[in-house]
RNA sequence: GCCCAUGUGGCUUAGUGGUAGAGCACACCCUUGGUAAGGGUGAGAUCGUGAGUUCGAUUCUCACCAUGGGCUCCA
């Protein structure tokens, strides 16, 4: 009889004279392996396959073992699964749904008649810990499909019942570990002493299959992962992402401001609106550079307008209408239709193209009240927001620009992770085949140009054309998307915009939509949540904050605020009879790059002393040559001080 | 929008069926101090809004408003 030959990563072969299961050519390799092993990817497919699957012969198997990041998602698995034992061996009235893994973990949805507060989550991690120190074994079972229903018919799990109805296919696996069983495609552990760090984290409450109509559940929210390094690592980042919440950091900071009469629209500060012109003043330069022209269009419209772009008909429900005996109107949500009355207010020459119209118009969205999130998540909204008007042969070298664009912003703002996702066309959609495929080779050869990795999304673009997705990775590794380009042909068929070709006849213009910082004010708090609040000096709403030690130094420090006025350097002058280090403690907290300190010794000197937001300090510098760098890292918008780097020439 | 939770001086918060205490911030006074909080005194709150229960509500009930968490990720 024929052998069995399963193919190792490093090309090596096994040879089996039955079909193995994973764990077998673990064992086949070495016993401790073996011991570790939660599953295998099989033939480079995405998902890992429970341990306990049988290989076909030429399998080529990678090996998953406990200690591994992917072995994370088999632990998550199984923890799931003890904690919806433990749950129901507290309350046995309760009842079982789903629990899936998710990004940083797990969660289980439970139905049960009394909604779960605080103190349970106590009681049921302890009781987690007891079933996992069982050290129960776990084992899959094969069920016909009419016997599980059977089963969990007479147990009362109504929810595992519809979901077995709706698989809709002979059997069915269960995982059992000790009396508890659940249905479960897997994979999952070998026992649940393998399950190391585990931490329930929160509660919610959710729908059964996320329909507002189906039965309200109580989500339990959790993590596992391999080793208690790990998991206290990921506590920590969680812990340092409520600290660095933009909400906090925002009122703290003195930036921003909500107020019940406007959810979902932020107040700036003057603080706050520094940053924002700052970041706006930086775009415009740059529109100069790569050829935009900034435009204003009016925030008001004629819904006749929306009928036209199709806003009304498919957007209506995130937009502000007013009624007025002027007829019925609407705030604008986006810019484009605006900017298509603008192009086609005149005839454009294919000599004109691109026509590339940037726009700060404030825009309004309706939307809905439960996603309202700080800054990140607004009804009154500002965007870096630009309409590229151009031919189909022109695409590529748009596209092209846009990304030298963003590419080219994000590194400045010291952006450096971030990932370009290509959405292609969706089954639903407007426009020939021949003219897609136009458009997204435009996009991919582009991005290969430039030799930017990137993922695709099919079937992911909008019905007028596809789209690229900048997500940007902050310093706590969540994804943000901000940037985004589309390619439209709806639009400018819509308006019937045109120009006219060098055959002298009529031509559609493609419209490009694109933003790179996308909404300023989620920009704002994303950047703000990347940078903990220390804000590169450019757009540090105080950029030096002056504190004298005595009022005998208050005139030299008077002196010293207008040589910064003068350079336009954004200073204050802390002249509060307070002590040194109270100062200083207040300037740190409010994350101000720069405090100069001025005692007896500069004034004498004619120099100043100066402290980082870091700590580092540095003493009898001059004040033109302090300057100097100052305008050196505020004109080049650098991220880090070159202060910082400077060497010390005297010292007290 | 829906579910759950929360809402007390500017901020962070304690607390109670008999109308509230603290810390920070603020004002004034003392302190003029060299790298993350010096001391004292004082002012400041109809306890989110409205209604109900009660002799009496900030506290209990209901409604509304806002905020927070969640609502795609397939057993």
């Amino acid at each position: 009889m024929a052998k069995i030959k399963i193919h190792l990563p490093d090309n090596s072969i096994r040879e089996f004279d039955q079909e193995p299961t994973i764990l077998e050519v673990a064992l086949n390799i070495g016993a401790r392996l073996a011991k570790d092993t939660v599953g295998a990817f099989i033939n480079d497919e995405k998902e890992i396959q429970d341990f306990r699957q049988k290989l076909k012969d030429g399998s080529r198997i990678k090996i998953v073992t406990l200690n591994s990041i992917e072995g994370r998602e088999v632990i998550r698995h199984s923890a799931a699964h003890v904690m919806a034992q433990a749950v129901q061996e507290l309350w046995p009235d309760i009842k079982v749904t789903i629990g899936p893994v998710i990004d940083n973990g797990f969660y289980y949805d439970f139905d049960t008649p009394r909604p779960f507060t605080p103190d349970v989550l106590e009681k049921i991690e302890k009781q987690m810990q007891e079933v996992i120190n069982r050290d129960l074994e776990i084992v899959r079972e094969e069920w016909t499909s009419e016997k599980a229903i059977a089963l969990f018919t007479k147990m009362g799990e109504k929810f595992k019942v519809e979901i077995i109805r709706d698989l809709n296919v002979p059997s069915v696996s269960l995982y059992r570990q000790g009396d508890w069983l659940d249905l479960c495609r897997g994979p999952h552990l070998q026992k649940t002493s393998q399950i190391k760090a585990f931490k329930i984290l929160s509660i919610a409450s959710a729908y059964w299959r996320g329909d507002e109509k189906r039965e309200s559940l109580q989500r339990v929210y959790a993590t596992a992962f391999e080793s208690k390094p790990e998991l206290e690592r990921h506590l920590h980042n969680l812990e340092e992402a409520k600290k660095r919440d933009h909400r906090k950091l925002g009122k703290e900071l003195g930036l921003i401001f909500f107020h019940p009469f406007s959810p979902g629209g932020a107040f700036f500060t003057g603080k706050g609106t520094i940053i924002f012109n700052q970041l706006q003043n930086y775009m415009r330069e740059l529109y100069k550079e790569y050829g935009y022209q900034e435009v204003i269009t009016p925030q008001l419209f004629d819904v006749e307008m929306y009928h036209c772009s199709g806003h009304y008909d498919n957007y209506r429900d995130n937009m502000y209408f007013t009624e007025t005996d002027k007829g019925q109107h609407s705030f604008k949500p986006m810019n484009c239709p605006g900017h298509c009355l603008l192009y086609a207010s005149d005839l454009h020459s294919y000599r004109e193209l691109p026509i590339r119209f940037a726009d700060f118009g404030r825009l309004h969205r309706a939307e809905r009240s439960g996603t309202l999130h700080g800054l990140t998540r607004v009804r009154s909204l500002t965007q870096d927001d630009a309409h590229i008007f151009c031919t189909m042969l022109q695409l590529q070298s748009e596209i092209k620009s846009f990304m030298q664009f963003l590419t080219r912003v994000y590194e400045t703002l010291g952006m450096n992770k971030y990932t370009v996702y290509l959405s292609t066309r969706p089954p639903k959609r407007l426009g020939s085949d021949d003219v897609w495929d136009k458009a997204e080779d435009a996009l991919t050869e582009a991005l290969k140009a430039l030799n930017i990795p990137y993922t695709v999304n099919p079937g992911d673009g909008a019905f007028y054309g596809p789209k690229l997705d900048i997500m940007f990775t902050d310093a706590l590794d969540r994804p943000w998307q901000l940037g985004t380009l589309q390619l439209d042909f709806n639009l400018p068929e819509r308006f019937e915009l045109k120009y006219i070709g060098d055959d002298n006849k009529e031509h559609r213009p493609v419209i490009l939509h694109r933003a790179i910082l996308g909404t300023l004010e989620r920009f704002i708090g994303v950047f703000l949540e990347h940078t903990a609040g220390k804000l590169p000096t450019w757009l540090a709403p105080i950029q030096i904050q002056i504190l004298n030690l005595t009022d005998r130094q208050k005139d030299y420090c008077e002196m010293l605020v207008k040589s910064f006025r003068a350079n336009n350097i954004r200073v204050h002058f802390d002249d509060r009879v307070e002590k040194l280090g109270f100062k200083i403690r207040e300037g740190q907290l409010q994350k101000i790059p720069y405090l100069v300190i001025v005692g007896e010794k500069e004034v004498e000197t004619k120099t100043i002393s100066v402290r980082l937001l870091g700590g580092e300090q540095k003493n009898a510098l001059d004040l033109n040559q302090f300057i100097n760098t100052l305008n050196s890292e505020i004109g080049g918008r650098l991220n880090k001080s070159p202060l910082a780097e400077l060497k010390q020439e005297v010292s007290h």
